[in-house]
Formats: structure tokens, C-alpha cells, sequence
DNA sequence: AAGGTTAATTGAATAGCATTCGGTATTTTC
DNA sequence: GAAAATACCGAATGCTATTCAATTAACCTT
């Protein structure tokens, strides 16, 4: 009688415990060890579970850590839009500081999990899930920066995935770099001027001109400026043509 | 007697071959099948060896790995300073092209090694080589920016480190978006767009400013210069043609 | 150049691991 | 309440990197 009703409900919450207690305890252990040196025991034994029950919940090892990163990564993303949602200002560059800065900290605390996903990229080829959980992530960037050009203060001919690249490529690889570079105690430090950086290269390379229309004879920077994107793109042709 | 002085020669030089035997056949079967994948019986097969004889080369599978990673850092960086050294002018952009040009291409049409050199960060604790190899490779872009400061063509105030972070941090991050989107056919097309993009940005955020303070006279004599240069390149590009 | 010494080579044996599988316990269904 | 279905287990499997005892080649001395 109410085992027909009631049962089905609290078996429900047993698996979803159980399946939690499984990815906690992968968690711990990818991090601690790193994908090829987890082991399958050890994650069963810390989520209190027979080594092969692991397997009628997850395909393999290399799912279950996928399992493990979209968590991850659905966090962050979440994470990020509440670091824009809750910036003072709606000043463009104000809230490109502020996902700059949220961005690089994550990339240094969280160095293990951003490192795991790039490892699950050669060993396995379901890449896809983990693939658009990224993608989920920086559209938060694509939505601050399109909103940007709507407000005028960044330039309209801006091309946003090319933006995207420099954005995330410039911090992550600064990331690395503070990573390999200083000890624990000095990673927060050396954010700061990382994030300056990136942002006055937003100001400088993508804001809109103010002095909109024909001002000041542009002459000088632009004609020289003209000039070396004309010899450019001769060196580009006669390269082609040799 | 002539066994005594020709014998070590021809010795040395029988290792050396096996040792390259061996070499050659771990880089075909890792980026064959990356670095979990690898069989080592099949290095050893393919370089026409017994199995444990790998164990008197290399300690163990992943230093067999960063020798061939060694290998393939000093082999770019080898190369990248001889596209510094042919590349027809000495203005800081068209080297700084060249370069950006170069290290694009090189992270899509070997993203292999690239994907395994990270690979072995996670696995193994002896980065220390690998490190050392990237940041030999990465001076290339340090001495060019040293001389373009020298030169004057960038401004004086800018941050080294912070720039070379933008450069291969940006290059890296389009290199793998545009192996993630596009098709093979279609990779060597848009890498003129991101080439262009990161010279532009280094022009407009790093570029000496010409016309600040009293110093316009640069301007004037280096304008007729690029033109008279400009004029050369396009007499040798019509000469070509004809 | 013969014999003794050292170094190189080998592939079968070892040990460690992810994954499977036959059987057992638990839940669901009627 | 029993039969059917489902979840669970950990020992057995199969696949590897690595080691090692035995074998072969190189080298040296006289």
C-alpha cells in the first residue's frame, strides 16, 4: 500500500544521495591526484560503495570525471553572472573588471579543475560535453561585450570572437604564468596589474572614439598608421606570390 | 689495434643511431595515439628493439616522452629565430607579424604536441624541463620586444611580461577555437584575421605615441621613409608580376 | 687472438590498474 | 508474500608499464 507510493520517492533520494556521495568523493580524488593517478578503489571506498557500483552509475572513469567537471563548470558560470549581476555599475569596463578579476582568481584557486579539463581533452574523444560547458561560461563575456557595443562605449566594427580570444587567452595564460612563476602567498598580489592590464587593453584597442566624426586632423598617427597597414598588406601579397 | 681506436667511434655512433631509432618511433606513436594511448611494445616494435631495451634509454615512459617533447621545443625554437632573422625588414611589426604568423600556424598544425606537452604536466612531477624548454622558446618573443622598446617603436612604459602573456596567451586560446570550429580545409584561412588582430592590438596599446610632446620631427622623415620602402616593395611586387 | 670482463639486449615474469561479471541482497510489482 | 526486477558487490579478467635473470655482443689485456 504505501510502499507503492511512498517507496519509489525514497529510493529516488537514496540513488541521488548515493550518486552525490560518488561524485564528492571523485572530486576529491581527481583533484588530489589528478585523472591517471585517481584511483577507482580509493573514489569507492571514500563514497562508501563497492568498487563495481561505480560503474552502473557512470560508463567509465573518464565519464565519471566528466560528470565531475560539468559540475565544475556549471558553477562558475553561475558563479559569473552573479559577479555581473551584482557589479555597482552598469559602466562596460567596470564589469569587465570585475568577470577579469573573478576569472583570473578562479584560474589560480581552481588551477587543478581547469588543468583535469584540458586532460579529459586527449585522453578521451567525448569531448563535446565538456566543450559546451565552456561555452556556456564565456558567453557571459559575449553578453557583457555585445552589451558594451549596444551602450557605445565599445567600438561597433569590434569583431566579439576575436575579443573572446584575447580576453580569455591573455588571462589564462597569465594565470599560468603567476601560477608557475610565484608561491602561494604572492598569487594574489600579482592579480592586480594583470587586470589593469587587460583592461586598459579593452579601453585602448576596442573603445569607441569619442571625438566621433572629422576632428582634429587625424593626420600624423593616422596617416603613418595607414601607411603600415598598407605595407602590410603588401608584405602579405608578395608573401603569397613567392 | 684498429679495433682499439675504431671500435668505440663506431659503437658511439651505433647507440646514437638507436637512441634516434627510438626517439623517432616514440614521436610517431604519441602523436599517434597521445600519451595514454601510446603502447610502449609498439615504440619498441617500430624501432626494431626488445621492449626493455627502452629501459636502458629512458627511465620510463614519460621521460621518454619529454625527451621527444625536448626535441620538438628546440626544434621551434630554432625555427623561430630564423623567421626573426629572414624576415625581410627590421620594423618590430613585421617581425612581431612573422612571429605571431609563425606560432599560429605551429599550435594548429601540431596541436598533438602541444596538447601532449600539458598532458605531461598533469602526469608527471618533472616539469621542470618542459618549463625550461617553453620559457627558451617564449625569449624569442622577449628579445624581439626588448629591441622594438630600443628602437623606439614601443613605448617605453610597457610591461614585458604582461605583454608576452598577451601575445601567446591570445594566440594559444584563437589557435584552439579555430581548431575546435573549422575543418581542416578551412584552418589556414582564418589565421590571417587573429595574425592581424594581435598586430593591431600591439600597435594601438603598445605603439610609441609619434606625436607626444615637442618630437614631431620623427614623424615627417619616417612617414617619406616608409614610403619611399613602401614604393620599393611594390616595383619588386609589379617587377614579379610581369 | 683468446679468454675474461663489462656493457647491452631481450622477452618472459611481475605488479598495478580499469573494467567485467556471476552471484547476492534489496526493492518493486502483482 | 513470492516472483521479477533492480542495485550492489568484490573477486576474476585482461591489459599495461616496468623489472629482471639470462643471453649476447663489445671491449680490453696480454
Amino acid at each position: 500500500m504505501a510502499t507503492k507510493a511512498v517507496n519509489p520517492e525514497t529510493q529516488r533520494v537514496k540513488l541521488e544521495r548515493k550518486e552525490r556521495a560518488i561524485l564528492d568523493a571523485a572530486r576529491a580524488v581527481f583533484v588530489e591526484h589528478g585523472f591517471d593517478g585517481a584511483r577507482v578503489s580509493e573514489i569507492a571506498r571514500r563514497a562508501h560503495i563497492g568498487e563495481g557500483t561505480i560503474y552502473s552509475y557512470y560508463e567509465s572513469k573518464a565519464e565519471l570525471m566528466l560528470a565531475v567537471l560539468q559540475q565544475f563548470w556549471d558553477g562558475l558560470t553561475r558563479e559569473a553572472e552573479a559577479v555581473m549581476a551584482s557589479t555597482r555599475t552598469e559602466r562596460f569596463y567596470d564589469r569587465l573588471r570585475a568577470l577579469a578579476q573573478y576569472h583570473l582568481n578562479i584560474l589560480i584557486v581552481n588551477a587543478d579543475f581547469i588543468n583535469l579539463s584540458f586532460a579529459l581533452r586527449r585522453n578521451n574523444s567525448e569531448v563535446s560535453v565538456s566543450r559546451d560547458h565552456l561555452r556556456q561560461y564565456v558567453a557571459v563575456f559575449d553578453r557583457l561585450f555585445l552589451r558594451g557595443q549596444d551602450r557605445g562605449e565599445l567600438r561597433r566594427d569590434a569583431v566579439l570572437w576575436q575579443a573572446r580570444d584575447i580576453f580569455y587567452g591573455s588571462l589564462e595564460y597569465s594565470g599560468r604564468s603567476i601560477e608557475m612563476t610565484l608561491d602561494a602567498d604572492h598569487k594574489m598580489r600579482e592579480q592586480e596589474p594583470v587586470v589593469d592590464q587587460i583592461v586598459a587593453l579593452f579601453r585602448s584597442h576596442y573603445g569607441a572614439v569619442d571625438g566621433a566624426g572629422g576632428t582634429d586632423s587625424p593626420t600624423f598617427d593616422q596617416l603613418s598608421q595607414t601607411l603600415d597597414q598598407l605595407s602590410d598588406k603588401i608584405d602579405t601579397l608578395s608573401k603569397r606570390l613567392s
